[in-house]
DNA sequence: TTGATAATGGGAACCGTTTTCAATAAATAA
DNA sequence: TTATTTATTGAAAACGGTTCCCATTATCAA
């Protein structure tokens, strides 16, 4: 039983295969929500009611070492995870609503990002020698619900 | 004595402008780095020792109203501030190293992220409808300590 | 199957931030 | 200037997400 391709990056790694780090990824892996620790652990508990909220910190903090998951702050006092991308998710950023906090993932332009992030990385290589690994584009600003309301 | 602009906006908001609130813009006005709020109380407390962090903190909540100061997370687990740009500070984003945590500010390529924004503002609008007040650029990467170090 | 040890879970600890509330001080009117 | 109104303040306690501790359990290479 070879599993995910993940299994062998953590057998490979020295970290085992186990239940409760099947059940998070599982979960991340079903959803294109911006899920906190809690409601990730409150999803693993509808199946595995034993696995505990630390350990899902822990293996969340495991996965983004691993550069399987990404950790985001949206100013709700609470971190958000998200599979990073790959089979499942494709490549996006977010827009975030000041008014009701909703965020959207969007996904377009990528050629104009592209073309933007080409440039930075060679300014930014060569006025301070920055090895660019990963980026964060943001959009604050009105959605449509919000936008349409006095 | 008129003082600075913030003044103004500040009594014709309803807010007083007292002492604690002068000492941390002032504060604030000579740094450019990214402070927390702790240490923005300690810098007051040296002129000020009778300031208290609790109206740090809500000075700093109302500054952000207000739209004079910027709250930013590095992943610290603090918070940090920055004056929004104005008179003493422009326009930039930061450039994270994912290894020793500094942060630098740049504000180079202006063009490039002006033209970046112009298209993504106008697409934005059109598939979400989405009105877009502000954005967030960051960079995550090695900087050049970093890199040259094994 | 088994042994070495990585991983787990529950509760306590941690710590940045927020709340509470009586005392204080800014702004306005007199 | 002085009085009056009420926004603001400071200290301490409360809060809440996240991390730590440690005895127990489970993974997986041999």
């Amino acid at each position: 039983m070879m599993g995910p391709r993940w299994y062998g990056q953590f057998r490979g790694s020295g970290y085992r295969v186990t239940v409760p780090r099947k059940a998070i990824m599982d979960v991340l892996s079903k959803t294109s929500k911006h899920l906190s620790a809690e409601e990730i652990y409150l999803e693993v508990h509808k199946v595995y009611p034993n696995v505990g909220l630390t350990t899902v910190y822990r293996t969340l903090e495991l996965l983004i070492q691993m550069g399987l998951v990404h950790k985001f702050d949206f100013g709700d006092g609470r971190a958000r995870y998200e599979l990073a991308e790959g089979e499942k998710r494709e490549h996006h950023h977010h827009l975030i609503c000041i008014r009701c906090k909703r965020v959207i993932d969007y996904s377009d332009f990528r050629e104009e990002e592209l073309e933007f992030l080409r440039r930075a990385e060679k300014k930014l290589a060569e006025k301070y020698d920055f090895e660019i690994k990963n980026h964060l584009i943001r959009f604050y600003g009105l959605c449509d619900k919000c936008r349409n309301k006095k």
